[in-house]
DNA sequence: CTCAAACTGAACTGACCAGTTTACAATAGA
DNA sequence: TCTATTGTAAACTGGTCAGTTCAGTTTGAG
């Protein structure tokens, strides 16, 4: 049983998920229709309306079994055996990865354009998406570790800082399909400058 | 006479204009109806009809104004007397000023979500936005008095730095309505961390 | 095998919307 | 004052879409 209110499970709660996602990452919200979706799933319109109240609430359960999943990258953070610097290029290639990916970049495109008139979205996208990772590179700053290498008064903006250095303008490009398929020795070079930036503010 | 092929200017062209804007930036672009930018700037659809072929040309050229006002900003640049680390300041300053204006929130958010399904409101946007503020940025890194202070290889990826390290956490705050009305000392506390890191690797 | 729960498909409601048309009115230049 | 340009109001076309309904079918637990 689920905490969920209102949302009943059901044999085929996954597939209609799995076309939901399809097609909201295709179309954003606005553009996806039920009918598509239900298609989609292979699922009839008033099965899926037997799970879920209505579109936004689908929408938010996908959106909330996505970024669950994306936690599944906490791992990046139990690497052992390798130095405060190189730790950090793997947390900023890991970052700029999920950026660029189509996941990532649909994700915060939807999330943009219906926050305003959807809140609930907006806070569930903000709080499992960027405050999730600010923590987790904020934890690793705060460790011993980091701290023998690291000066850093306020671990939150730090953490901020290295993810924004990360963003960059390629990520506006990408959003706005000035470009499509980056380089990826453009990506490292994103990620080794944004470490040096980095570095050169906060090494002890 | 106006560049813009089939835009036929009239006398009411410039209130069309201004209620568009007004409903675009409060509904985005699939949310505003045709009928209510008529009604909001007190014309009829037909007239509207008269001056753009679609909704979307008439999208373009609010996008196209609203990008060419936010140009009276190049005075910011002429600004004598300040020292260069003054003038980033005040760069950076305007930079989340505008990241946290209405204005800039709804025609980011708007942008977004429309570029991929219109890609040349992606393209104007970009150009408009981003890369035109990178480049005078840029401009203002390869001058003289800045090059005195600073020693930077890459003047583009230097100023993309600067002004990522503006948009912050913040930015992303406001965006997704988790915090409205930031303080202004929360302001010029991420404009002093930005130069500061900023310095922390060019400064000569 | 039985039966209730889960699911289907298709039609339907009521609403909204982009863009067109038409018959008419205001405006402004000559 | 005359006339061409510009604008108006409202109805209309053809389309989309969220959400509902219902008669009937499938599924699977017991």
């Amino acid at each position: 049983m689920n905490a969920e209110a209102q949302i009943k499970r059901g044999r085929k709660f996954d597939q209609v998920i799995e076309g939901a996602r399809a097609v909201f990452m295709r179309e954003g919200f606005e553009g996806a229709s039920v009918d598509e979706i239900a298609r989609d799933a292979g699922v009839s319109k008033a099965t899926l309306y037997s799970y879920f109240p209505d579109k936004q609430h689908l929408f938010l359960e996908v959106l909330r079994q996505e970024c669950d999943a994306q936690s599944e990258v906490e791992v990046l953070f139990e690497h052992t055996g390798l130095s405060v610097e190189e730790k950090l290029c793997v947390i900023c290639k890991k970052l700029i990865t999920f950026f660029l990916s189509d996941f990532g970049q649909d994700m915060f495109r939807v999330c943009v354009a219906e926050a305003k008139r959807f809140p609930e979205l907006g806070t569930t996208f903000y709080e499992s998406g960027p405050k999730h990772w600010g923590e987790r590179i904020a934890g690793f700053l705060r460790s011993d570790k980091a701290r023998a290498v690291l000066d850093i008064e306020d671990p939150y903006l730090a953490a901020d800082q290295l993810a924004q250095l990360c963003r960059t303008d390629l990520m506006l490009k990408v959003m706005f399909g000035i470009e499509t398929n980056p380089k990826e020795d453009e990506i490292d070079r994103i990620v080794d400058e944004a470490v040096r930036t980095f570095l050169a503010r906060y090494r002890r």
